[in-house]
DNA sequence: CAGCAGTATTCCTTTTAAAACATACTGAAA
DNA sequence: TTTCAGTATGTTTTAAAAGGAATACTGCTG
C-alpha cells in the first residue's frame, strides 16, 4: 500500500485595477490596524512594518481607490494620526466577504487530491 | 457626477503540503514545457527561465508528491531528456480543473465593486 | 572511444527588494 | 515660541533572490 500524503488547496484573493493589483490582504491589515491604532506609526509598528512603506501603501490606496480610504491628520495634538473614511470601512468588509464565499467554495470543490 | 473605475477580483491558487506551498502555476507551466519540448533544458528556455532554478523545481515537485510527477533521461541519445508521467499529466489535468471552477465561481460573485 | 546533448551541481556575480537611517514639516496646546 | 508625536520624503545599507558561468557526469551512437 503506498504512501498517502495530505494536499489542500489554497486561495488568494485580490482587487486589481487598470494599473494593476490594487488591494490584497496586506493592506487590509494595515487598514485595520490604523482603524485600531489611530495612526500610521503605530499600526506600522503593529505589523513590524516599517512606517516608510506603510505610509506608501497609504498613498497607493488613496490615489487609486475612486475616494481616500484613509484620511490623514497632520500635526496638531497628538501630532496627528490617521483614520478610515467611510469607503475605508468598506473596503474592508466587501474584500472578507468576498474571501470568505470564495475559500468556503474552493473548500467544497476540494476532496481527495492526489499528486 | 463621481468617478467611475472599473476594478476586478483575482484569485490565485495552489496546492499546500506538509512543508508548505507544493504546486502552483508556476511549477504547472513549467510540467507543461517539459511535457512539449522533451526536456528540462528546453522547456527552461521556452520560459526564459535559468536551467538551474528550473531543474531545481523539479526536484522538488518529486520529491514532495507521492510519485515523480516529472521521469528523467540521464545520458544516451540526445543526451537524455525529461517527460512526464502519468501522476505529472494528471497533475495538470487537476490543477486546471480547480483553478477553472474557483475562478468561474469568484467572477460570478463580482459585480459593482467599489472602492 | 570521441562526440554529443541533456542532466547534475557548485560557485560567483548581479539585480532587486526590503530595511534602516536621517531629517523636514505640521499644527494644537502648554 | 517651544514641545511633541505623527506625517512626509530622500538617501543609504543590507539581505535575499535571481541569474550566469563553469564543470563534471551519463550513456547511446557513429
Amino acid at each position: 500500500m503506498e504512501e498517502n500524503k495530505k494536499y489542500t488547496i489554497a486561495v488568494r484573493i485580490w482587487i486589481e485595477e487598470a494599473d494593476g493589483p490594487f488591494l490584497g490582504i496586506g493592506k487590509i491589515w494595515l487598514l485595520e490596524n490604523i482603524a485600531k491604532t489611530g495612526s500610521i506609526t503605530n499600526a506600522a509598528k503593529e505589523m513590524k512594518m516599517a512606517y516608510r512603506q506603510a505610509w506608501q501603501l497609504v498613498e497607493e490606496m488613496n490615489k487609486r481607490a475612486e475616494k481616500p480610504l484613509v484620511e490623514k491628520l497632520l500635526g496638531g495634538k497628538g501630532g496627528g494620526g490617521a483614520r478610515l473614511t467611510e469607503a475605508g470601512e468598506r473596503a474592508i468588509q466587501t474584500f472578507y466577504e468576498l474571501e470568505k464565499k470564495i475559500q468556503d467554495f474552493a473548500r467544497k470543490e476540494t476532496l481527495n487530491l492526489k499528486f
